[in-house]
RNA sequence: GUUUCCGUAGCUCAGCUGGAUAGAGCGAUCGCCUCCUAAGCGAUAGGUCGGGUGUUCGAAUCACCUCGGGAACGCCA
């Protein structure tokens, strides 16, 4: 589509030359930007709305979008029409035939790719589980939304580096510690995995905390012990770093798992903990440049000249905080990467946090302060109520993973149950069905979580979409296309056409809004075009050979553009489903 | 209190760098399988774009105000 847009701004450009002279009007690469879709396709496949040229050249909007019609002259343009004051353009069947789909045929798998990302690499920061807490319906957003922003970005020629930030760090290992130095076992961990930590974990807060309603005091002495562990660990006992260790191991297990399903694979698994040893550096440039003040004891930098809350970079006992943390790894991705841009993606809750820590790396003189990029979505909860491991609120992955694979293997077992590879089909279609209920709306939303809702199979829904793909591998398996001359004849087809050019352009503005949603729901659009081009139109019993040959062209070109598209939002494409 | 995000059909949401009668999906009602996978296709019903003022030839879209909901705001991450 951006090729023919600029072709459709050079010709509605030569005829306003032609028309009015050598007035002052928008060049043709400022034309392309304001051509437009029609809100209905029925009026065309692109509009150039005419009322800014207005003033400058002295005529109404419908007569200058007439004048223009009147002279209108472009080889990808079948028709260009003037209605209220909008020039309305068809793209010619003949581009379709000539350019279009020859264009994505001889691409293939590369149709839509672009290279504005050669040579440039990015790091992005995405996922972050905690250690020793459930990896639950919460970190799926992270996880998908970061991948898929991976993925987007490789497509346009970046060189990417996924980077899971663990949190495997921080006090709250000093209680993990306790509660296992106190009641754990074990065989039970060996046996139970990150359950049996979970299980730990939850039982040593609740006594932390006691229950005041039913006269259970807080017990103190277990925070104090918690607070011994946390500092042995520190100091680098060799028991404590042990069970670290090993907890880490244990909670990675569970996370690996899920990360297989869904197709995801890390370049850089480093933590929290790695940093420990980098953060001294960055706080003596700090004081260095005198950005460092003391208040109430605790280091801050103090931004209200930005109209933001000051940034704490160490408590009054002189520990790191996690500002500290970020702009150390912030630092050390710099030297290790050389990154183009550096991509954070985390609930909007954190926005404060990121855009203050960001202020400060620009205020410490870094270069690359403005390659850093916040990705906020919205909160995840269950019927309104926020998620809480404590209290139990919460959905753990591997137990909604396991029951859209059991629905999906209900519906094989009723629609297709002779298909063959089954158990791998319905992992990636259950798979699919979440993570693209995940992507289909804008990050920036909430989402309150409705098990049904993530498990409909019907409409606007993975499940649709991986249909649909099936559908033109099931075509071109009978009967697969052969290089041919390709005739677009109806509305079904032209239509099916006019999707499939948008799809580079679609991706573009995907990478640079960093929406995945964008890809999610141009996928919808194909899927509809296609569904309605296969229902209006017989591809393997078209009568005429030419046709059949030219549907056939058509089917495998929306195929290559499905078989890029999905993977680019984390879902498998399943020849048969 | 300050900052910020959200508010469009019964439900979930597109559309927002201003532009043509505000679009989907779900749910509801009704059609379409002797025919390439009906996880599909088509049709009908359903909207004061939270409210107000302003800017403009033109506002769901921009600005300001206001109402409602969420979130963040110093020693958690």
């Amino acid at each position: 589509m951006l090729v023919l847009k600029k072709m459709a701004a050079d010709a509605i450009s030569s005829a306003i030359a032609a028309k009015y002279g050598d007035v002052t009007v928008p060049s043709a690469d400022e034309i392309a930007t304001m051509l437009e879709y029609p809100p209905d396709t029925t009026m065309g496949d692109l509009a150039f709305p005419c009322f800014r040229l207005s003033r400058a050249l002295r005529k109404s909007p419908p007569m200058i979008a007439a004048d223009i019609a009147s002279v209108f002259n472009c080889s990808a343009i079948s028709d260009a029409t003037a209605v209220n004051g909008y020039l309305n353009l068809r793209i010619s069947n003949e581009y379709y035939e000539k350019e279009l789909i020859p264009r994505n045929l001889s691409e293939g798998a590369d149709y839509g790719k672009s290279d504005i990302g050669k040579g440039k690499t990015v790091v992005l920061d995405y996922s972050a589980p905690n250690i020793c807490k459930p990896f639950h319906i919460g970190h799926l957003a992270s996880t998908v939304i970061g991948h898929s922003l991976k993925k987007i970005h490789e497509f346009c020629g970046y060189n990417c580096v996924g980077v899971n930030h663990l949190g495997d760090w921080g006090t709250q290992f000093g209680k993990q510690i306790a509660a296992y130095k106190l009641w754990g076992e074990k065989e039970k961990i060996d046996r139970e995995g990150v359950d049996g930590l979970v299980e730990l974990y939850v039982r040593i807060n609740n006594e932390i905390d006691g229950d005041e309603k039913n006269g259970i005091p807080p017990k103190k002495e277990l925070a104090d012990m918690a607070r011994a562990e946390s500092h042995k660990l520190e100091e680098g006992d060799p028991e404590n770093l042990a069970l670290w260790r090993w907890f880490v191991d244990v909670s990675l297990e569970e996370c690996n798992r899920t990360y297989r399903q869904l197709g995801i694979e890390f370049d850089s698994s480093v933590g929290e903990s790695f940093y420990t040893d980098k953060m001294p550096e960055q706080v003596e440039l700090l004081k260095e440049k005198n950005l460092l003040k003391v208040d109430n004891g605790a280091s801050i930098v103090d931004l209200s000249e930005y109209g933001m809350p000051p940034c704490l970079i160490l408590r009054s006992d002189g520990s790191t905080l996690y500002p500290t943390r970020d702009i150390a790894a912030a630092v050390y991705r710099q030297r290790t990467y050389s990154f183009d841009k550096c991509i954070y993606v985390t609930a909007s809750a954190q926005c404060l946090h990121f855009a203050q820590w960001f202020k400060v790396v620009e205020l410490m003189g870094y270069d690359f302060y403005d390659k850093l990029v916040h990705v906020p979505y919205g909160m995840v909860s269950i019927d309104g109520a926020k998620l809480a491991t404590r209290t139990g609120n919460v959905i753990l992955i591997r137990d909604l993973i396991s029951a859209a694979v059991d629905k999906v293997r209900a519906v094989m077992d009723e629609k297709n149950p002779d298909l063959e590879n089954k158990d791998a089909t319905a992992e990636a279609v259950g798979v699919g069905a979440i993570v693209f209920h995940y992507l289909l709306n804008s990050r920036i939303k909430d989402i309150n979580f409705i098990m049904d809702d993530a498990l409909s199979f019907d409409g606007s829904t993975g499940p649709y979409a991986q249909y649909t793909y099936a559908r033109t591998c099931s075509i071109l398996a009978k009967s697969p296309y052969s290089p041919c001359d390709i005739s677009v004849g109806c509305e079904a087809e032209s239509r099916l056409c006019s999707e499939l050019s948008r799809f580079g352009e679609v991706v573009l503005n995907a990478m640079r809004d960093y929406e995945p949603s964008d890809i999610t729901r141009y996928i919808l659009d194909v899927c509809t075009a296609f569904n309605r081009f296969y229902h209006d139109c017989p591809i393997i019993s078209a009568t005429d050979e030419n046709v059949r040959a030219s549907r056939l062209a058509m089917t495998q070109a929306t195929k290559y553009v499905l078989g890029s598209a999905l993977p680019l939002i984390c879902l498998k494409t399943p020849e048969k489903i």
